[in-house]
DNA sequence: GGCGAGCCACAACCATCAGTTGGGCGTGCT
DNA sequence: AGCACGCCCAACTGATGGTTGTGGCTCGCC
């Protein structure tokens, strides 16, 4: 089906005559006449009864007329969704289940109007993301630059919202009936992170999380897919792992897996989101001020070297739990 | 653009491998790659990236994929909407604004799955929805056949609702201010029904309404329109007119006109729904369970002859008014 | 009734294009 | 190195979408 010869119809449909819509069109009236004869032939339904003075529309053409708008203005979409220069705002986030997919999909949802893409920059660096935003590939990255001293001045970075994390386990774990932990309850249990990048900002953030509370966090490791994560987590009594509360993910029915809040201090991996200074995206501007409705953290919160700072951060040298 | 090659796109995207697509699509590998290059020479942009062991998506391609599953979506639903055999649910309504179609359109929101199509006979006698529904050229029609001899034994014909009128009046009208009126009190005054078609069955319930309570309806004339009349209302002091309750209409917000309800007895339109009698569409069920859940009618209730049978229509002999 | 004005369909023609077959190149595995 | 695999390119061919020219139909006007 030439959607060329659908929006030819949509518009003899409004104009009642072949010879104006094809007059808009561009092109002689026996082309459009030709469209429409081979969308019919296509379908296999009359779409006109041809009269003397235009062409109406039958019953099978009322019923079409609604999806065939549907169509070219989806295609119209598409376009304009991917024209270099003037295209839909486009959004790098780390993974489709992750807290920022879900909350970019929130804020759609209640702005459905929004022309939003959601792609995954598939590099581990955040240095590419960079480079991505510079380009103009993307027009803001969720990524995390941890060292702003490496951060080019054409881009800024702010922080974006705060993921509190929480343990996930199976019925088995000894931690699986607390209805909330502290991180230095968390010590001597193995916590398995497996699927991340060796030199990305997530593995610097559990480095300095395992290193602060002294916890034996196990971030190497091939990830094998959700499902053997979720399948071995359900059956063991010792491994557990950390997710974000926000974090979408599909749970098994027969899993039985329990999330359980951290608290005092709350764990936050803090969200960045990087964006050119000059010219950024005008649709940006209402995806951050989003984030300021979200639901903010309770007070104690730890985050890691490069998160906004809290007083926890500050006061880096606080030991958080009893001495070893 | 070419919606088999969108549909190339989208299967080999999700695939990893045109050759898979191909092969799926009964078409050689060559094939589509080219619909591929034509998709991306016509968008300007590269869609994949070829890899030695298949095709990845480019970020472009990732923000494309959504919008093209959308538009073949579009087309398939399209393309069951108007095939003949197993096609949508098509019924016919009166008019976009009528009650028909509103309540046709509450179901469908509540129902967003439901494959429905509004369509609009452009007849005027009710004896051609008849035909059109025993031809399969609509599922039902919301027209009525005043006489039950003249239905056909093939085809069915229910009460589906009801349709209370209220008058619609300007501010400079002597019955602006009321609340609600009884149907003696509109009695010697003017009201202007324009657009009813003389042989259709909105003829003949004027016709009974203003016999049985002695009112002057005056139904002839052209319609120019719902604006021409919304502008006649707002500017006079003597004529009012009466639409539905449940009609939907644009209020231009300057005319301030009012919709007064009309009590002891309602006056109570009775919408009909005429289908097959042999294999109904398997939708309809849900939609005549629809009209169940609608909000009945007060006690009193004057309806015309054809509709059912309730203690005002029993009795027609009763007189409504005081005599003349 | 005759006639012109509009409008759409059909016919003939042409350029383009989508599809096929056949071949070549790069990559990864054995 | 050799093979398997997957993609692209080239050449060919039938189909198709576009054009111009023409004919049939209905409506309105003289």
């Amino acid at each position: 089906m030439d959607t060329e010869a659908v929006r030819s119809f949509v518009r003899a449909a409004e104009l009642g005559q072949l010879r104006h819509a094809a007059d808009e069109l561009g092109v002689t009236q026996q082309a459009v006449s030709k469209r429409i004869a081979t969308l019919e032939r296509e379908l296999d339904v009359r779409l006109f009864t041809r009269t003397a003075r235009g062409v109406e529309l039958t019953l099978d053409g009322q019923a079409f007329l609604p999806h065939a708008r549907n169509i070219i203005t989806g295609v119209d979409r598409a376009i304009t969704a991917i024209r270099p220069g003037s295209r839909a705002l486009r959004i790098d986030v780390l993974g489709l289940r992750s807290a920022q997919a879900v909350v970019l999909h929130d804020y759609w949802r209640s702005h459905p109007e929004t022309d939003l893409d959601v792609v995954t920059l598939k590099v581990n660096d955040p240095r590419m993301a960079v480079a991505a935003v510079q380009a103009g590939d993307i027009d803001a990255s969720f990524r995390s630059v941890t060292d702003p001293a490496t951060l080019p001045r054409d881009v800024r970075m702010i922080h974006a919202f705060d993921s509190p994390l929480e343990l996930l386990v199976g019925p088995r774990h000894p931690l699986a009936s607390a209805r909330t932990l502290t991180p230095s309850q968390l010590r001597r249990h193995r916590i398995w992170v497996p699927g991340i990048a060796p030199r990305s900002e997530w593995a610097e953030f559990y480095d300095q999380l395992a290193t602060d509370f002294d916890l034996r966090i196990d971030a190497a490791g091939p990830n094998f897919g959700n499902e053997v994560l979720l399948d071995i987590l359900a059956d063991s009594a010792d491994v557990a792992t950390l997710v974000g509360s926000r974090d979408r993910y599909i749970w098994p029915t027969n899993h039985d897996l329990r999330r359980i809040p951290i608290v005092n201090p709350t764990l936050a991996y803090p969200l960045s989101l990087i964006f050119p200074r000059a010219n950024p995206h005008p649709g940006l501007r209402a995806i951050i001020n989003h984030f300021g409705s979200l639901t903010p953290l309770p007070e104690t919160v730890w985050r890691p070297s490069w998160g906004p700072n809290t007083l926890a951060a500050r006061n880096r040298s606080t030991s958080w739990g009893p001495p070893p």
